[in-house]
DNA sequence: CGTTTAATTGAAAGCAGTCAAACTATGTGG
DNA sequence: CCACATAGTTTGACTGCTTTCAATTAAACG
């Protein structure tokens, strides 16, 4: 029989993406009491003013964060994937700003939110890493209000199906040639601060074009640099160190 | 004669507000290595693609985040005020995904990147203060997706002006009565992802409904219940610790 | 299969953008 | 002190992208 894979190993892989870890660091993190626990789709992990006392690692799915205006409007605004540490805004407030919720079924691993914690302060590489961790997100952000701001329909949805496509690649769950987007079209819509309707309408768009082609939710690119072009897109602001396989024509 | 005020005073305070720190540590980064610099408008201190070799920290006056899309279009990001580290981003980034760039004159000091990664890196609580701080200012990233996602542009604009309200009064730059926008309309336009034109018609129309009240660029607030009402503002994004006198209304 | 959820399409309305010009404030040099 | 330049604010008319509303079609699911 197979050994059981850990399941922290995802966030120590995770971490090691953003700096080198000694040993005992990573057996730091293997050691952190944990618990394994898994979710239906749109389940919530956290509600806004919350005060989670654990702080949750994605291991597979998706999950989002997403904040609801005062006139009842979603807004995704955060993609999490596998490896995430999801309740790295939380673990250092007292009340979660956002919320956190399920895109599709998921497991994750509660780690109480000390013990992490203190692997943070006290080991300078998985200090670093976190960090880093934390500002790459931030980075993101800082595109998504750019993304949401200053570009139209179509180079918005251009632009977050590349993203989308570059990070998950990243990680192994997208190929060159197009990969399965985990959320419905008007989640599309909550994530680029458009309606399902108008969403609809420049998919199609960029479908007669012959951009993309979709059969279902996966998105093939058929014009993966004129997808680029068509949606603003560098993947600079991703920060992804390692090489991979989708054209690097930017 | 009155002793000097060191410059990385102002950066001592900030940390302190999101961590209590020993006072070795205070003395640790009084002790970091620094030079002052003074800047005029309007001037780059890091542009997109950069890999800036100091970090900065801002001592007087108002910088700002931005990127410009290809289509030439420009959005800010960020406001960073007084305290603010505004390297953060970049000290554990080889390349800089975003511009900053001085909105008013200004006085920065410049500390060597390393030195001050050890300080984070070695001395827990200054770790601490920094993640804290780059994850607020990471949850104002996820208030102005939603600002420029799903508000519009009356909620938008009393929006922003509630949040530099706020953050301006907890660090003594503005008072209850209101504060010097330290922008032209152009430039909030840029921030929220407006035309100048269409915002000053919004900054009419919340002066004609007797919420605001503008001589030159100085905002009096009429109505502060009713401005955040306008704007679906809350502080709690914020994660402003300390109390202050702006009605705790939320 | 009926039920539910998601995707698609059309027609009409509206918010914000674009274009263009006038106005105001501030500063500068003669 | 005035003439002029510059930068920012204000206003109007028109356009258009996106939303809204409503209905239809397609897919998923007991």
């Amino acid at each position: 029989m197979t050994a059981e894979v850990h399941p922290l190993q995802t966030l120590v892989q995770q971490l090691e993406l953003y700096a080198k870890l000694p040993a005992e660091d990573r057996q730091a993190v293997f050691d952190l009491p944990h618990r394994l626990r898994r979710l239906d789709s749109r389940k919530y992990l956290t509600r806004e003013g919350d005060l989670p006392q654990t702080a949750c690692i994605l291991i597979t799915g998706y999950v989002i964060r997403q904040k609801v205006t005062g006139n009842g409007s979603r807004q995704i605004l955060a993609l999490c994937i596998p490896g995430d540490a999801i309740d790295l805004p939380n673990m250092f407030f007292s009340v979660s700003d956002h919320a956190v919720l399920t895109l599709t079924q998921a497991k994750v691993v509660d780690v109480p939110r000390e013990a992490l914690q203190n692997l943070v302060l006290h080991r300078p590489a998985i200090g670093a890493a976190i960090l880093r961790l934390a500002l790459v997100e931030a980075s993101i952000l800082r595109e998504w209000v750019v993304n949401v701001g200053r570009r139209d329909a179509r180079r918005r949805i251009a632009h977050i199906l590349c993203e989308l496509a570059v990070r998950l690649e990243s990680r192994g769950l997208a190929t060159d040639d197009g990969f399965e987007l985990p959320m419905s079209q008007e989640q599309l819509a909550n994530a680029t601060g458009l309606t399902s309707v108008h969403v609809n309408r420049v998919l199609r768009g960029l479908e007669a074009d012959r951009l993309i082609d979709r059969q279902r939710r996966y998105i093939h690119f058929d014009n993966w640099p004129a997808l680029q072009e068509a949606g603003d897109f560098s993947r600079r602001y991703l920060h992804i160190v390692h090489q991979d396989t989708l054209a690097q024509t930017n």
